[in-house]
DNA sequence: TTGTATGCGTTATCAT
DNA sequence: ATGATAACGCATACAA
């Protein structure tokens, strides 16, 4: 706190070179010539004095901050919730760090501060902005894609030509949809993830929606409720649905979390799983394993959607373009319990290794 | 990317005054006479051309970046399972947007990098330091507490005058296991939360241990296990709880997450929650409310921890010091279903309003 | 091979 | 009430 800080300045002197000397060493110029000796006794001095050069003159002058802001668009109770951030976040963080780079995280009201993660960029605090699940109204968004400011969506937006990542989250859901159908369910009523003016919602819902008209099954409004996120919508839904006396014997919930909350509802009404309804979810949480019964959804691969993220936006500062803007990341179907599929209970069995 | 940056020189200039007004009357600094006029025009002007001070150059000159670092000491994996990590880091970037500042999240693998958050200090990139759970051996701790860095760990340190905010997970371990001994259980297992080089861990332990003294029933070390943070780690460590034949009628599970892993081991196992084995929790996860059976558990404040973690910092900075340098919030003890209370099965209880 | 001079955008200390 | 000037710590083009 106190203890006056260790300068460049300090370095040279005491290295007895001039402070461009120590600044080419430290930073390992390429073009330059400097004897192993003195490049050696800079480096011994720097060590010794324990100088670690300030980072705000560094970005002054060099106008990179060396950081790049992560902003989810989410009220602070989905954030607590949303299991799937965890993932993007620390695969975000993994990646950056690989690149010597640091993680400004920001958490972002959707409904009121829409614009406000335009001062990170103005300000210059950040080098470039990774947003994960934006709206389709975003108007901060607009502002910063013709400044030509670094930015990757984690997620999609329609008639864009923002870099992004992505699953194709309609596909996604018709296969999931389309399980259900195989495994014989025709009345399969639709828990959202989250309301459709997002993104990966409603392309979910579409996906179901084919998934049914592909099957011929009629499409039943009634049958469909939108959650928000977090586990209570699930539960909250899943109860109106039971409460209508609407008759299915299925149920896509387009988000584990939120099918957690749903199942929840189920075992309170005393139905079984998948007995009595089928449940499929929908990212493939850690806990979705481990759920009871083990649940049955698609996995999205959360870690590696943060670090694509990174790595493109990176691209995307460093050499000012990328060649592909918009990259899709598979999923997968992961079948465990909870649409009816055998229950084996041996002792050695194990989930870990499923 | 391209256009040139608005600086406040360009805002003097069109506003026909000095930098200086332009950055006295943007600071709105207090002992400054000028006139309403140019106090106005120069407001007008600087929404006009969108000028934004530059952090960087702000930075250098006042010695403050205007942001604080969050650093967790965990693997990536920990980081994605850990539901409580969320609430920290939610509850402190709310915090800190509220005094204007922002939030750089670093992940550091405790093993080894426990000395690499000394360079975001050193760089002067953060003005502080949150430290989520630490160890007992940490030792770029002792050289930032040396160096007067402002820190606050959320956990605990032994013979450390270094801030803190935490819970007593003592207390708490012994009343959730007192809760236990009070339905008449004699046989009860302990899984950890994690290893118990780190506080929270050991103290848990501690409480467990203490219990089962208090209520004269004996300590059996067999009858302990650690787990790992994660789910998996819960999974097998109950499995081979189960597996070494041992006889307990309840279980400790020193953190939600984990308890979700031993619940699916039992389950598995072809047992019954509660009637074979009762469990118990710590942390009051969201998800803990919506599992089968929902989890009786100890309550932690995780985002008013992140929350108070981060007005202490604050205070620490701009105030030099603090008068409550350890603050320790309320648990309490959440009685639901997982260890025998009376399931209800109506159509009307809801369990969101609990 | 090494040193000198200049600028990055702000804030703050002085004069005026 | 307002304006010139000096730091803040670093990188770099240019000179030696």
């Amino acid at each position: 706190m106190s203890a006056k800080r260790v300068t460049s300045q300090d370095v040279a002197i005491a290295a007895g070179v001039s402070r461009t000397t120590v600044s080419m060493v430290l930073n390992n110029v390429p073009g330059i010539q400097i004897s192993e000796e003195t490049r050696q006794r800079v480096f011994d001095v720097a060590r010794e004095l324990g100088y670690v050069p300030e980072a705000a003159a560094q970005a002054l002058v060099s106008r990179r901050s060396q950081s790049i802001g992560f902003v989810m668009a989410r009220q602070v109770h989905h954030v607590i919730t949303d299991a799937f951030l965890n993932s993007l976040i620390a695969g975000s963080i993994q990646t950056v760090h690989d690149h010597n780079l640091r993680l400004i995280v920001e958490m972002i009201d959707p409904e009121h501060q829409q614009e406000a993660y335009l001062r990170l960029a103005r300000a210059r605090r950040i080098d470039g902005m990774i947003l994960a699940g934006p709206r389709f109204d975003d108007q901060g968004l607009k502002v910063i894609e013709e400044e030509g400011f670094p930015v990757v969506i984690i997620g999609h937006i329609d008639q864009s030509n923002l870099c992004s990542v992505d699953v194709d989250n309609c596909a996604a859901a018709r296969e999931a949809v389309a399980h259900l159908i195989q495994l014989g369910h025709k009345r399969i009523a639709c828990v959202t993830n989250a309301s459709p003016i997002y993104m990966a919602p409603a392309m979910r819902l579409r996906g179901y929606r084919q998934a049914l008209e592909t099957a011929g099954l009629a499409f039943d409004q009634n049958l469909v409720r939108f959650g928000d996120y977090d586990l209570e919508s699930g539960y909250i839904q899943m109860k109106s649905l039971l409460d209508d006396g609407l008759s299915f014997t299925a149920v896509f919930v387009s988000s584990d979390v939120v099918a957690l909350g749903a199942k929840a509802a189920i075992y309170q009404r005393g139905l079984r799983i998948p007995q009595d309804i089928a449940l499929v979810g929908f990212d493939d949480v850690p806990m979705a394993r481990y759920m009871e019964p083990p649940l049955t959804t698609i996995r999205v691969p959360a870690v590696q959607m943060g670090s694509a993220a990174c790595r493109l936006l990176i691209d995307l500062i460093t050499k000012g373009d990328v060649a592909k803007r918009k990259i899709t990341l598979e999923t997968e179907l992961i079948v465990r319990e909870s649409c009816g599929a055998k229950r084996v209970r041996t002792t050695n069995q194990s989930i870990p290794n499923q």
